[in-house]
DNA sequence: AAATTATATGTTATATTATAACCTTTTATT
DNA sequence: AATAAAAGGTTATAATATAACATATAATTT
């Protein structure tokens, strides 16, 4: 069994979370792609599995696991892919080759001093950050 | 005059470009909000100005001066703000306070070397770079 | 166990964001 | 002036996401 979907039952039975027939199949779908999946493509995979499914099955399905930080959204592509780190992480970055449509996810966790020393300087008071590279990656160029 | 209309003049006649109307009024809209303004903010005040002006004239319009470096999507807002830098540059940094709705664009230029190693580790070609900073102002809090 | 409450899902409809396609106009080049 | 290139006008529709309300399921209280 895929280790996120074990995780997933670990995480809603310590938490008091139920793990829904949708909660679950979304998370399949989504850890399945092999590269961030769009809403609408995971429907239309639920739609295999659970009966004419409508949008707010699946966005609330996603929702729920964004929340719980199994699954990131990849803003400038508007599509999902399931979180790979132990822990939460209020930040994240995002290697997205513009080639293969690949996306990796660096667990770096905490925001570099450098970039933490502008929020400082704007006094700003930092609570999240996402951080999307695009460029070609190793099996492409 | 606004210096970015100005600037936006100089670019065009230096690079050979047209200063349509649909281009210029588009520009002054987005330089004129205080805030990220959506697509379809921005095709409603254009309304004031051309008559019944339909989505792909906001789009093309907003597309040129994002191609330009005049403009840039906050992409978890889905919308456009002026970039008041000189000079082009492949990595923008945003504040985006969660209670304003303000976003202030840091002109760091460079990605960090931290970051940077992320990618050489990941033997990963870098062309753009873009980080959404969420958290409260310091007007804010 | 039944009643109550809270949480989640099902369903219909619609809002929001964005682009394709095709034709006309304007500008630049020959 | 003729031609080509670039931009805009217009219609239609695609793609993404959510509001609202009814029903079902699970958890808690009586």
């Amino acid at each position: 069994m895929n280790s996120i979907i074990e995780k997933a039952f670990k995480f809603c039975s310590n938490n008091d979370e139920r793990l829904t027939k949708p909660r679950l199949e979304v998370l399949k779908i989504i850890s399945k792609s092999k590269k961030p999946i769009k809403a609408y493509e995971v429907l239309k995979e639920l739609g295999k599995i659970i009966k004419n499914p409508k949008p707010p099955t699946a966005y609330r399905a996603i929702d729920f696991w964004k929340k719980n930080n199994f699954v990131h959204r990849i803003e400038s592509l508007n599509a999902y892919l399931v979180c790979e780190a132990n822990h939460f992480h209020k930040g994240s970055q995002f290697l997205i080759c513009d080639s293969c449509g690949k996306v990796i996810e660096s667990h770096i966790c905490e925001l570099p001093s450098t970039l933490k020393e502008t929020t400082k300087k704007n006094t700003f008071n930092m609570s999240t950050w996402h951080l999307e590279i695009n460029g070609i990656c190793n099996q492409c160029n």
